[in-house]
RNA sequence: GGGCGGUUAGCUCAGCUGGUAGAGCGCCUGCUUUACACGCAGGUGGCCGCAGGUUCGAGUCCUGCACCGCCCACCA
């Protein structure tokens, strides 16, 4: 064994011969009680982010822990079709071509995104597996499989039988370039410089006119009311007057709505419905038409009479020429303000008003709502909870249409009297009138819609399969703030709609890794940080651990400190190995454990088991890596490896067999944090019968419980006279072994300054008195807490004494 | 504009149901101690964002303020 650990080849090696030899298999006739993650399908063409890699540091050790204590753990690995980002990824390199997918057609067009994915795609799963991921890759999984879009259909199928699924003009975020609808979190939002004009709009009695203020001067074409809010007295007496919109000159209304703004502009709206959220919303309420003058590409169209073909920018000029030529054009300045643009390309959204599918929430979400605020399902922290909740409260009905051509196309037939029919396979005649000229709705379904099936779709639903009965429900979720009402929601909803059961019990909202600068990590800002890179610097082990003390509540800065930590961890226990390998050649692994640091150490792990423990369960991982760091550093290399170096220098078996068993306790608890070099040890202790990954899990070992502060009296010793020179007297031969063994009186240089240790413990001794002496504390205190300082006082007198002394 | 979180040592962060401030790194001082210099021992370093309040006692609880960050959002 070379004394610097090096992570290459042996995580390699690992993570080879754990899968070649089946310990990542889950299987449904294993006996053992499940455990069962569902970890976020990462995008089919995706590559590793350190998004992925902490959420699989995180599941991945509970899954190890887990496996070590015997449960049947399904760690279910697989690939999301992610339609609106697939498909803009091949229509980019079509573009490179010099073509668009309307020129390929979609049969062709769909048949080519499936050949780049044979040549592209699904290369992340090797990047899973390079972060000692230990999932069943046997078992990937993938949206676009035949099951489980016969799944997808299935779910489609069963919503429009309960009723949840209608058809309805709404304005949607149009994308001009996708040529579809987009969500509202499918957006980004950028600042611009733009105009905002101030228009007068003349009222048709001729009594005046009134000014309203537009960003977007070309929809004036498709203005149907002027609003204004009721409490503003500027307009009180203009609201049921009409007024004439310019260029068209149409006669609209004057309406009151509390949604106006009277601060904005100059207080009056013009209401475009079929360009504006908010106006459509105000001529829904209101009762007026939803005229479009926009086409889905952008430009005006047919409805904008002679300004048809025009761009938006080349019909508002035109407009405003027109208004200026008659005194209506008031004045243009300039304005800053913030516009939504498609996630994905980047165009400017059309607010258009578009046939769409939606389903309606109000029913569905109930059972949801119900598991959540029963804390059936919890999420963590509980701060994250309550958004859940609040979230799925407030749940607006789901588009779940989209005009692209990558995904799950609708189960819906129409005949030509506009009949429709809905089912999994193509039906052979209309269900109402018995046509046989059927044609398929050409939309395909929201991505998130057949990832809300994932906990169950990847087990065999709707089929009712051997995995589906053993691995439903699951128990655990890990996902980042922003998906909670992407994916989280819907995946509990849609599990008791279909299943009757709730998917999983925890849902980790994890913190937020910034770039080491504080800003967020993103490929556009170029302060994203390759995992792989980290992983080739300090190997997986040590990234693992990095991350998982990184992953505290609040969002944290990447601190390449805690993956050194990591490596130093690694390292040290790597070494301490070799001193107890090298004196423990030959002797056999049954120890018992007699003398005091033994004792000590053996009550120390069993300690360091139990808060681990404590903590998985809390998904505090930041605390069982620094019980873990501490328990290695601290006890086992510092005092109880430095105390027994005599004794294995002296060839003692009993010290270096009960070595062995310590170190293997140890290797058990850190297995879960740095699988790779647990293994890579565990590989060389004596008479290994099964592999670190699916051993047990430590017992509790209360045998020597009270001996866990035994070493107290000589450490506290050890630092007296390291600070002072003075060696205080020992009660028993062993502390005084113990004592000459790891302070090694006889060599040691001693620095400390002894006049100035007593003067520090002069000033604790005088601290504690006065506190002890103040009546109002030693009345009102509870007494444990007088208790205690009482302790600290005699302590402090005590090692003032000595030194004294 | 709404919601959530943060502000503690030079840096990155812990501090659970209030008991008199911690870790790692950095820095300083010693160590060619045959497991490890990716090491060992010791040390330096904090009006716990600001202002009030509750309490014998407040990073810890309450109120207000100031910055910072994230998520969400239809100001034309």
């Amino acid at each position: 064994m070379e004394p610097l650990y090096t992570p290459e080849g042996v995580e390699a090696r690992w993570q080879r011969v754990w899968e070649e030899e089946g310990l990542y298999a889950a299987e449904a006739d294993d006996p053992r009680p499940t455990f069962v993650v569902a970890f976020p399908p990462p995008n089919v063409t995706g590559e590793l982010h350190m998004g992925h890699a902490l959420q699989l540091a995180l599941a991945d050790a509970l899954v190890r822990w887990k496996r070590m204590q015997g449960f049947n753990c399904l760690f279910q690995p697989g690939y999301d079709h992610a339609g609106i980002s697939t498909q803009y990824q091949v229509e980019k390199a079509l573009e490179a071509e010099g073509r668009r997918r309307q020129d390929v057609g979609r049969e062709a067009f769909v048949e080519l995104v499936w050949e780049w994915l044979r040549r592209y795609g699904r290369t992340i799963m090797t990047q899973f597996r390079r972060m000692g991921a230990s999932m069943d890759y046997r078992r990937e999984r993938f949206t676009m499989d035949e099951g489980y879009v016969r799944a997808v259909m299935r779910f489609f199928v069963h919503l429009w039988e309960k009723g949840y699924l209608y058809r309805d003009h709404r304005i949607v975020n149009w994308c001009p370039y996708h040529l579809s609808a987009l969500s509202d979190l499918e957006l980004d939002h950028v600042e611009v410089d733009d105009e905002l004009v101030y228009v007068r709009y003349p009222l048709a009695d001729g009594s005046g006119h009134v000014t309203i203020a537009t960003a977007r001067p070309a929809t004036i074409l498709a203005d149907v009311g002027v609003a204004v809010h009721p409490d503003d007295e500027r307009y009180a007496g203009l609201v049921g007057k009409e007024a004439v919109v310019p260029f068209v000159e149409r006669r609209v209304p004057i309406v009151a709505d509390e949604r106006v703004d009277p601060e904005f502009g100059t207080g009056a709206l013009k209401v475009t419905p079929g360009h504006d959220p908010l106006d459509f919303e105000l001529g829904r309420a209101h009762g007026l038409a939803e005229p479009m003058v926009v086409g889905p590409d952008g430009r005006m169209n047919e409805q904008a009479g002679e300004l048809a073909g025009l761009t938006q920018e080349e019909a508002g000029e035109r407009i405003l020429a027109w208004c200026a030529a008659r005194g209506l054009l008031e004045r243009r300045e300039r304005y800053r303000h913030t516009i939504a643009v498609c996630e994905r390309c980047e165009s400017r959204i059309e607010p258009l008003i578009s046939l769409q599918w939606w389903c309606r929430m109000d029913e569905l979400k109930q059972a949801a709502l119900e598991a959540l605020r029963s804390g059936r399902v919890r999420y963590h922290p509980p701060s994250q909870h309550r958004f859940a909740i609040e979230s799925l409260e407030s749940a607006p009905d789901w588009n779940i249409s989209r005009q692209i051509w990558w995904g799950h196309q609708l189960p819906v037939w129409y005949c030509p009297d506009g009949h429709v029919s809905v089912a999994e396979t193509q039906p052979g005649a209309c269900a109402e009138c018995g046509s046989a000229e059927l044609e398929r709705d050409p939309d395909v379904l929201d991505t998130w819609f057949s990832s809300a099936l994932w906990p169950f779709a990847t087990l065999g639903w709707p089929e009712r399969t051997p995995d589906l009965e053993r691995f439903y429900p699951g128990d655990f979720n890990i996902t980042a703030r922003e998906i909670i009402r992407l994916w989280e929601n819907r995946m509990i909803f849609s599990g008791l709609e279909l299943l009757g059961e709730i998917p999983f019990r925890d849902v980790i909202i994890h913190s937020t890794v910034l770039a080491p600068d504080g800003r967020r990590m993103s490929k556009s800002l170029g302060t994203g940080v390759d995992p792989l890179q980290v992983i080739a610097e300090y190997g997986t082990d040590a990234t693992r651990y990095g991350l998982m003390k990184m992953s505290s509540q609040q969002d944290t800065r990447l601190s390449y400190k805690a993956m050194d930590e990591g490596r130093r961890l690694a390292n040290k226990l790597w070494n301490v190995s070799r001193l107890i390998l090298g004196a423990a050649a030959g002797v056999s692994p049954a120890a018992s454990p007699r003398a005091l640091e033994e004792r000590w150490i053996l009550a120390r792990i069993d300690a360091a088991r139990a808060r681990i423990e404590d903590a998985f369960p809390r998904f505090d991982f930041a605390e069982v890596a620094d019980v873990l760091y501490h328990l290695t550093f601290d006890d086992f290399c510092d005092w109880y490896a430095e105390a027994i170096k005599p004794r294995l220098n002296g060839r003692d078996r009993d010290a270096a067999a009960t070595a062995v068993a310590a170190l293997e306790r140890l290797l058990a608890l850190l297995h879960p944090v740095l699988p790779h070099v647990t293994e890579e040890i565990w590989s060389r202790l004596p008479e290994r019968e099964a592999r670190l990954i699916v051993s047990p899990w430590p017992e509790p070992d209360p045998r020597f419980a009270a001996d866990l502060d035994a070493l107290e009296r000589v450490q506290e010793a050890a630092r007296i006279f390291r600070r002072s020179g003075v060696q205080v007297e020992l009660d028993s031969d062993e502390e005084r072994r113990i004592f000459a063994a790891v302070v090694k009186p006889e060599r040691a240089r001693v620095d400390g300054n002894r006049e100035a240790e007593i003067e520090r413990l002069r000033r604790e001794v005088a601290r504690a008195e006065g506190m002890l002496a103040n009546e109002r504390f030693t009345a009102k205190a509870p007494p444990e807490v007088v208790a205690a300082e009482r302790e600290k006082l005699e302590r402090y007198r005590r090692e003032l004494a000595a030194l004294e002394g």
